[in-house]
DNA sequence: CTTGATCCTCCAGTCGCTGGAGAATGTACG
DNA sequence: CGTACATTCTCCAGCGACTGGAGGATCAAG
């Protein structure tokens, strides 16, 4: 039998059954057939297409970018510039959180490193929160 | 004139209105004392806290944290451990995030860069997403 | 036939805001 | 003094991407 309950779907996709729905709701995955008694029936072509989305996800891809993936990877006679588009962008976002994270790790380090562990008093940490003079750049 | 409306104060304190109204009913600002038509009015003191509030929060502290932070702050006596060990949460916080964004940049650049620009039927990027065995890494 | 697993829908909560509706004030100008 | 515009008030809904609970129906096994 080729057909899968929900549970079968979740499982073979490693996808929680309550997200499963939630992707149907939002019109990532389409509706799928249902038995008599209305409970949804998948295929194999589900499992592949929720396991892109669960993979494109554990990416950091947006939901966005993923519907319009998924739109192109179902058309697979179009030119691939936009997926390459859609992923450089992508990496271009994960370059600047890495960079802001940096910047912020420094920070927060000099914070942490200057701590003489005494009364609250004079603590290097809650001195820093209070005045942002104390930090290494003036624009977090 | 040492009182201020809240408008004054968003601007003093560079966090918008909205803001402000949000943070005092979550318990991070204390409710402030009223006009006789209801318009809150702070005080300098006000003005300090909110600073300290958008700057951990500009450093990517938590709402829990900056509670926690405040109250440390508002007792001068105590020993500054706890500041210190929330602070050095979050640095390996900022550490654990930087090692996964790391780790997705060197996926997302490998999909980009083999890229070929053909059709989306070959599109290295279409690929990697429909099969995990693609990666470079077993788990992200 | 009964038990327990699985499924259904609907709704509320998470986090940290953000912004709109609609009404009440405050301030400035003529 | 009136009018216009700015500011404030409260309440509520929405973002993104889920997560989980309530309450009820159905299925599979013993």
């Amino acid at each position: 039998m080729s057909t899968l309950t929900i549970g079968a779907l979740s499982t073979q996709a490693g996808v929680k059954i309550p997200t499963i729905r939630y992707y149907e709701s939002i019109g990532l995955l389409r509706p799928p057939s249902r038995t008599d008694s209305n409970r949804r029936t998948y295929d194999a072509a589900a499992v592949r297409r929720l396991r892109f989305i669960r993979h494109a996800r554990e990416l950091g891809f947006e939901v966005d970018a993923i519907r319009q993936l998924l739109t192109l990877a179902d058309d697979p006679g179009q030119p691939c510039e936009a997926a390459d588009a859609l992923a450089r962008a992508h990496l271009a976002d994960i370059e600047s959180k890495i960079r802001r994270l940096q910047a912020l790790r420094a920070e927060v380090r000099q914070m942490v490193d200057q701590c003489e562990q005494g009364e609250v008093r004079s603590c290097h940490v809650i001195e820093v929160l209070a005045d942002h003079a104390h930090c290494l750049h003036e624009h977090h």
